[in-house]
DNA sequence: GGGCGGCGATACCTCCCGGGTATCGATCCG
DNA sequence: CGGATCGATACCCGGGAGGTATCGCCGCCC
């Protein structure tokens, strides 16, 4: 099987309509039906079920959707590492360390202090993305290393180590009057119906459906929160660095937050190894 | 990148001769020089330095030589997973589990009946492997879940449960006079030198250099034990199903192996799931 | 219900690129 | 210094990827 092949029928895959990937690949739609039809028969499989008003998946065509996005994601990956290894050789070797905006805010500053001070440590650049696009950098070979956080994150195909863990509280507007209260039970949170948690885009970028007003990233929830029009559960260490328009109260039984720090399997990079040790022994 | 570009680059890589390379993949040299000096173009990159005598890897080379045969089997997974899951949709859906010959002797029986006993079980293919072969092979599709040995095997990218922990043993043939002994050390193993420890083949099918004698598979290590060329340190299960002209004696100080059960990651089967859950309530 | 529009499949052409053979150039060896 | 080895280059050929035109099928709607 080809890359190009695979590329095809992940776009494919995704749209449910040959116009619009073929459109999206940049290429006509003829030879994008050709190649699909050549990757069915030579697998002696049927991926795609089509009516000449609907494309749908096929069991095994579901399957082949995600083993093939992970197989290009490490194809991309291999590319990407390659050029990387080959700019080391030359110039700054880097390392890129990837997190998700607004958590570990107390963590991160004081890792990149200590694996600075370490003799040998290179250069580290700090990515910061939404929810859920970690793992999808760590695997594709954007980034090198990550801090995860457990369960939100999951550590399925990494390498890892635990760093910490740590409970949830519950940000409300500064004033709310629960504010008042020592702490809260998850039921407490979620019976405030006037103030619901906030919906987090999936990885294909839509939302699931509820009650809560959309977000894309930290400060736009905070933002919201501090509108009234939101509140959230988050690990305890975000109390550290909360705006002076919010409070929070511990929720005694929200699941315990784990944050990891991950990177791709076998990976032979020093960097990594000296970052993975300056963070264990924080 | 195209997994044909892979494919031709990691067998100049492995071979560092383009001539065997190209008769390893069935093409002529010259197509096999352009394809690479293609590659190296494209990303920009010096993946080998050659003069007329001699091909080496370079930095860069070495990286997409580790990261390219990862990508080769996450493709090559993608296409037996998904002809797999042809099958299961019309005929019997099967899993296969790969576990080390000679290993895990007492549990997998027990495994296979606590799982077979359980509602909605499929059929189980086991596969018997040599030392090392079990991660590829999880890797590259051919099989979906395996019983793996740390710290012998790595777990690395896969997702696992630890099932048990067990110290390990010296086996010695029947009658050695270190057979009288209640237990040893690590120290009484290494001093037994007309016993030396078997070596194992590399993953590249080459050996290390030792004093000990070359052995592919357990019954050929049990072999060599009983005809008193050699002496092996293995988990204490292995003690259940000697051979009667072998002995063990445990050894205090060997690290202790924990038998984990494996799977690929993102892995959605029904199956694997019930097995796995099986084995954690053995 | 018949025409229309949307969509995937098919037919057919073109041209690029992957693969082959012949040969060159460099380097090591006897 | 001549032969052997090995990778690179030159050149040719054929298959296949990609394009355009068109067909066949099926909902939809006036």
């Amino acid at each position: 099987m080809e890359t190009r092949e695979l590329r095809y029928f992940v776009a494919v895959a995704e749209e449910l309509h040959f116009g619009r990937a073929a459109q999206r690949l940049g290429i006509a739609q003829p030879p994008l039906s050709r190649a699909i039809g050549q990757l069915e028969r030579r697998l002696g499989v049927t991926l795609l079920e089509r009516t000449s008003r609907a494309v749908t998946l096929t069991e095994a065509g579901a399957v082949l959707l995600r083993e093939g996005r992970a197989a290009l994601d490490a194809v991309e990956a291999a590319e990407r590492r390659t050029r990387r290894a080959a700019l080391a050789a030359t110039g700054r070797p880097g390392l890129v360390l990837v997190t998700k905006a607004g958590a570990s805010a107390d963590l991160l500053p004081k890792l990149l202090d200590a694996y600075a001070a370490e003799p040998g440590s290179v250069a580290v650049d700090v990515l910061l993305c939404g929810p859920g696009e970690q793992e999808r950098l760590l695997r594709d070979g954007r980034a090198d290393v990550g801090l995860l956080h457990r369960p939100f994150d999951s550590t399925a195909g990494f390498d890892f180590e635990e760093l910490c863990t740590e409970g949830q509280v519950v940000v409300l507007p500064a004033g709310h009057p629960l504010t008042g209260r020592a702490h809260l039970r998850m039921a407490d949170v979620t019976a405030l119906s006037d103030l619901p948690r906030p919906r987090w885009p999936r990885s294909d970028g839509t939302y699931p459906d509820g009650p809560g007003p959309e977000v894309r990233d930290h400060a736009q929830l905070l933002q919201l929160i501090a509108l009234g029009r939101a509140s959230a559960v988050l690990p305890e260490s975000s109390r550290a660095h909360l705006r002076h328009d919010l409070a929070a109260v511990p929720v005694l039984d929200a699941p315990a937050v784990t944050t990891v720090i991950a990177w791709p399997p076998h990976s032979r990079s020093m960097a990594v190894a000296g970052l993975v040790r300056a963070a264990t022994r924080l």
